[in-house]
Parts: C-alpha cells; structure tokens; sequence
DNA sequence: GGCCAGGACACCA
DNA sequence: TGGTGTCATGGC
C-alpha cells in the first residue's frame, strides 16, 4: 500500500464518518482499563463494566489496587472474560507499584519504543493492547493494528490476511507521517467502518455504507 | 441456538 | 514457530 492509497483510503473514511474523538474515555487510567477489557469484546459489554467500576469507585489505579480480585472480577462482569480480565488488571496495578511507584504519569512520560517493550512486559498486554495504551493513553505516535484493520484491508485487496501484526503496523507507519493525531484518527475510522457496515464480513462489501471505499480498491490495489 | 465482538496466553508437538 | 484450546458476556 503506497502513501497515497492510505491516504485516499483515511479520506473517504473521514468524509463518511467524521472524526471519532478517540479514545471514548475521561482519564488514561481509563484508557488502560478499557483496552484490557475491549480484548476480544464489544465494546458495549465494556461500557457497562466501566460504569460499573464509576460507581463503585474503583476506577483509580490505588482504589483498584485495594480492590481484591474476586470482586474487581464482580463488577467487571459485563466485559466477559471477568476473570482473565481482572488478573490482566492486577498484573499492571503490580506493574505500575513495583516498576513506576503506582505512578501513572511517569510510566506514560517514558519515550515510544521503551514504554511499549514495559507495557508488553506485563501479562496480558499484548501488542494491540499495548498500542492503544501508547496511542490514546501516552499520545504518542503509533499506529493500532486491529482485526478490523487485518479484515477490511485483506477484503479490499491491500493484505493477504496472514501477516503478522507487525507487518501491518510497518506498512501503515512506513506509508504515513508519524502523527499522533492521525495514528489516532485512522484506527478509530477504521473501526468505525468495522462495526457500522458489512464490509468486515463480506468477501466484497459491495452492499456496504461505503462503495467508494470498495471502488477506489478495486482501481487501486495491485492485481 | 449459533455466531461474533476494538486479544492474549498457556500448552503442546 | 505454529497450531489449538481457553477464557465468557451480551446483542443480533
């Protein structure tokens, strides 16, 4: 994929849904813990979790902490996976106490390359999981691979579906400027377009919201 | 009732 | 290193 198609790609999503505003959350903390919930999920399922964590006040990284698991497993139980999902939970909260003395802001500060390697040091945290932390928490600069991004450029022709996340991530941020504003932006149209249409499931997403997407690829894409 | 959703990891050969 | 099983709720 050349620059230009990423980018006439990135305009026909911008142009069909306008900018998203991501990430859906008020503090990074927030960030963090909807990016460990949203592992294979929906993110509705996550939105009741979250709410449930407001009101019970847990949504700090000191009250998680004090939070003994079996219940932080209780309240996150809309999220699916409440079990996993709490130990991933208790594994950053150790994290950030041993490694950044429970300090957020000081793990976030670290520059790109080293804050990712430390966010996938932990159990639980796996490349998507630690680029979303990088991009909407840190707002720093990379680009999120998803199984949206995987499925709707494999349907348009662009990937062959079996490249590793790190290759998609490559072809993206080789193609286009380092831009937090724009890393940030193109993954959340690119889910927008995801979850809004059937071009994530049909081999050919002639019927979907987003035609031009599909005839631009078929022009575009090499044969 | 079956499929899928903004993954990651343990286990095994 | 790659393939497979596991984790689980809620919406369609």
């Amino acid at each position: 994929m050349s620059p230009k198609d990423l980018t006439a790609i990135y305009r026909l999503l911008w142009k069909q849904y306008g900018p998203q505003h991501w990430w859906p959350a008020e503090t990074p903390f927030e960030v963090i813990v909807g990016a460990i919930l949203t592992q294979n999920t929906a993110w509705k399922n996550v939105e009741t979790a979250i709410q449930g964590l407001k009101k019970k006040r847990l949504l700090s990284p000191r009250k998680m902490t004090e939070v003994s698991s079996s219940v932080l497993a209780r309240v996150i139980r809309p999220a699916g996976y409440f079990n996993v999902k709490a130990r991933r939970l208790k594994h950053f909260l150790l994290f950030l106490r041993q490694r950044y003395k429970g300090d957020l802001k000081t793990l976030l500060k670290r520059s790109i390359g080293p804050l990712r390697e430390a966010l996938l040091s932990v159990n639980g945290i796996g490349p998507e999981t630690a680029d979303s932390i990088v991009l909407y928490a840190a707002h720093k600069p990379i680009f999120v691979v998803d199984a949206y991004t995987r499925r709707i450029f494999s349907r348009l022709g662009f990937l062959g579906g079996e490249e590793s996340y790190g290759e998609i991530q490559a072809v993206f941020m080789k193609a286009l400027p380092k831009q937090t504003t724009l890393f940030n932006e193109y993954h959340a149209l690119i889910v927008a377009h995801g979850k809004n249409t059937c071009a994530a499931r049909h081999p050919r997403c002639s019927r979907c919201s987003l035609e031009r997407l599909c005839e631009y690829a078929e022009g575009r894409r090499p044969s």
